[in-house]
RNA sequence: GGCCCCGUAGCUCAGCUGGAUAGAGCAACUGACUUCUAAUCAGUAGGUCGCAGGUUCGAAUCCUGCCGGGGUCACCA
């Protein structure tokens, strides 16, 4: 029995039998009651007074005392146009036994509709670092909400295995890695390639200083520099001109980048070899932040199909091809640019892979909607991506979504690698758990148990401060990353819905389990309606992140279940109740929170520890 | 400059499909553990909801303009 929807039956009943008044569901503005008020539920009267022909407070009245009829309202006040209604409390012992013995309590019916979630889609060139573990985490939770709120869900990611970031990884192992591999140098294989990108940087840089001092570098100074632009900042902006057209490192990249596409053996088998070292890496990152795929995709596989689809435009005249071979679309009747989709000289651009990605996508899965993880500076590619499906008129065209987030920075800028400020990945995992441990030993509830079990729990607690950490904030918010905060365990944070948790396991653990009381008519103090309201919530709340993309609403929702069961346990006695049916009500009620908040917290991929 | 996102307590954030006196956490201060785990609870203090107009019975919430911060407008990805 779900108590919302019986309200919102009821009242449009009460509003169409007794008041001759017909308004859709959607139309009743319904809110739990403010805690300084008498009630369960208000419904807000004003927007219906004036159909009413009533001033608010009378309509408000007349709607109260209407819906009294129904023993299952057993009293309502009114306050300006505010109705409050206090609902029986057999009612909310049928939604309690259904919380308590429902498995999976808060799954909403299930829909038709295939939805696939694209994210963490990283570079093959370096390890995974904060930026993908906000995108992993986002993606991770709409993954399992979507799931929750009924739809058929695929995770999916896509490689960018190919490029010219690669071929630079590539490069300076060739010529400085002396065969180093992640088993010689006992490394991660991601963090290995990873060092051998930053190598490459710093010896290009090396070289572009030097290449600064010639001759040749003052002429093109003189030349192209803007009027009294100094020679640091024409540079600076200068780097990639030098890296395409002067610099001997990137014209030996992109004579591997030409070789790779060339299908030479020996660069092919280098790439496959690095790749595996990174893909083996990426594994390790996954498991430990509990996340996996049901299908990844690779750009080296479909960029191919991206260009045919190029090709196909071109042919139906929906793109346009200048005098030096580019090929363009013009979307100026979108309100956009015009975007180049392939190069003069053939080769595909950015774009080209994703459209290709998509076709693949929905040939193999048949998937009704996309959602695409992606983080917010990337927020006008989206929307050149999916006005090119329209105009290709694609058939997933208008299921596409981009759940765009904010860029993760750190309190003193952005993360830069050739300044070393990237936080890793595992880095930060290794903190936030060594953190959680430290804590957790000086606290002493864990000690008695095993290495093994302390490991588990300890791991699950540092993994809960940092997941919860990064998905509580909205995600179209940029966010400042404190490592600092990233490991609190006290106030609005993952240990804290853990800890409650924990207190209702340890109280279940010490309950003998005696015969049943009835407790049906056991009348709930304020703190223990509090919790039975905010857990009839739960299946709207998973509604409402669903259809937001926004994790940060179950987050916040699981906040406010634990908070209000810390306050409960703080008043109220559960095993040396006042009564029998007091005690079992309370356990009932106890378990009921347990199970919803293990699987609200399930929802953003935290585990519950039994014990901390 | 055009377009997009953000602006709420000292800090980090809720509240934003218009509704009651704008709420939490952190930091500061006070109190509560012989009682089911104090990673907790209770309390004090802290606000021109960026600014100015408009719509409305009612605006932090919707509209317009401005200010501040970020992003983006590559034959980069």
């Amino acid at each position: 029995m779900k108590i919302r929807h019986y309200l919102e039956e009821s009242i449009q009943k009460v509003l169409s039998e007794v008041f001759s008044l017909e308004v859709g569901i959607d139309e009743l503005q319904i809110n739990v009651t403010r805690p300084e008020f008498a009630g369960h539920y208000t419904l807000v009267v004003f927007p219906l007074a004036g159909r009413m022909r009533m001033p608010p407070p009378t309509a408000a009245e007349k709607i109260g005392a209407a819906l009294l009829a129904d023993y299952r309202f057993t009293a309502y006040n009114v306050v300006k146009g505010f109705l409050n209604l206090t609902i029986d409390s057999t009612l909310w012992m049928e939604l309690l036994e259904e919380v308590r013995y429902t498995k999976d309590y808060g799954q909403l019916s299930s829909r038709k509709e295939t939805v696939m979630v694209e994210f963490s889609s990283p570079n093959t060139n370096k390890p995974l670092h904060l930026g993908h573990v906000r995108n992993i985490l986002l993606g991770w939770s709409m993954y399992e909400i979507l799931r929750a709120a009924g739809y058929q869900v695929l995770r999916t990611q896509i490689i960018n295995d190919r490029g010219i970031a690669i071929c630079k990884s590539m490069l300076a192992w060739e010529k400085w890695g002396n065969g180093k591999t992640p088993e010689s140098a006992n490394m991660k294989g991601d963090h290995l390639v990873g060092e051998f990108y930053v190598l490459f940087e710093t010896e290009f840089r090396k070289e572009y200083m030097s290449w600064q001092e010639t001759r040749e570098s003052q002429r093109i100074f003189e030349i192209d520099s803007d009027k009294g632009e100094s020679a640091e900042a024409f540079f600076g902006r200068y780097k990639n001109q030098y890296f395409n057209s002067h610099s001997t490192l990137g014209a030996e990249a992109r004579q591997m980048l030409r070789k790779w596409e060339e299908d030479d053996p020996y660069v092919v088998e280098l790439w496959r070899r690095m790749n595996q070292w990174v893909y083996d890496g990426f594994e390790k990152t996954y498991e430990r932040l509990g996340v996996s795929f049901d299908h990844i995709y690779y750009e080296s596989e479909t960029y191919l199909l991206g260009k045919s689809i190029v090709a196909k435009g071109l042919d139906q005249n929906l793109f346009y091809k200048k005098d030096d071979g580019s090929v363009w679309v013009d979307l100026e009747e979108q309100k956009m640019d015009h975007k180049i989709l392939q190069r003069s000289d053939g080769t595909s651009v950015y774009i080209t892979q994703d459209l290709g990605t998509a076709e693949q996508r929905y040939e193999d899965h048949d998937a009704d909607r996309m959602v695409y993880v992606v983080a917010d500076e990337q927020n006008y590619h989206f929307d050149v991506l999916f006005a090119i499906s329209e105009l290709l008129k694609r058939p997933y065209a208008g299921g596409m979504h981009h759940l765009s987030y904010g860029m993760v920075e750190l309190p003193h800028g952005k993360m830069k690698s050739r300044e070393g400020t990237v936080v890793d990945a595992d880095d930060l995992m290794d903190e936030v758990i060594s953190e959680a441990r430290a804590i957790a030993l000086e606290k002493g509830e864990v000690n008695s148990l095993s290495k093994t079990e302390q490991q588990s729990i300890v791991e699950k607690i540092g993994m809960a401060a940092l997941k919860y950490h990064m998905v509580r904030v909205q995600p179209q918010r940029r966010m400042v990353f404190d490592p600092e905060e990233s490991v609190d365990m006290q106030g609005q944070t993952g240990p804290y819905i853990q800890n409650a948790y924990v207190r209702i396991q340890s109280i279940l653990r010490r309950s003998a389990s005696e015969d049943r009381v009835d407790y049906y008519k056991y009348s709930p103090s304020k703190h223990e309606m509090d919790l039975l309201v905010q857990l009839s919530e739960y299946p709207e709340e998973i509604g409402k992140a669903a259809e937001a993309y926004d994790p940060s609403i179950i987050a916040n929702f699981a906040y406010r279940l634990a908070k209000l069961y810390h306050k409960f346990y703080n008043e109220h006695r559960v095993l040396s109740a006042e009564s029998d049916e007091a005690k079992e009500f309370r356990l009932g009620l106890s378990q009921g929170v347990a199970n919803v908040l293990s699987s609200s917290m399930n929802l953003l991929g935290i585990q519950m520890p039994d014990k901390m």
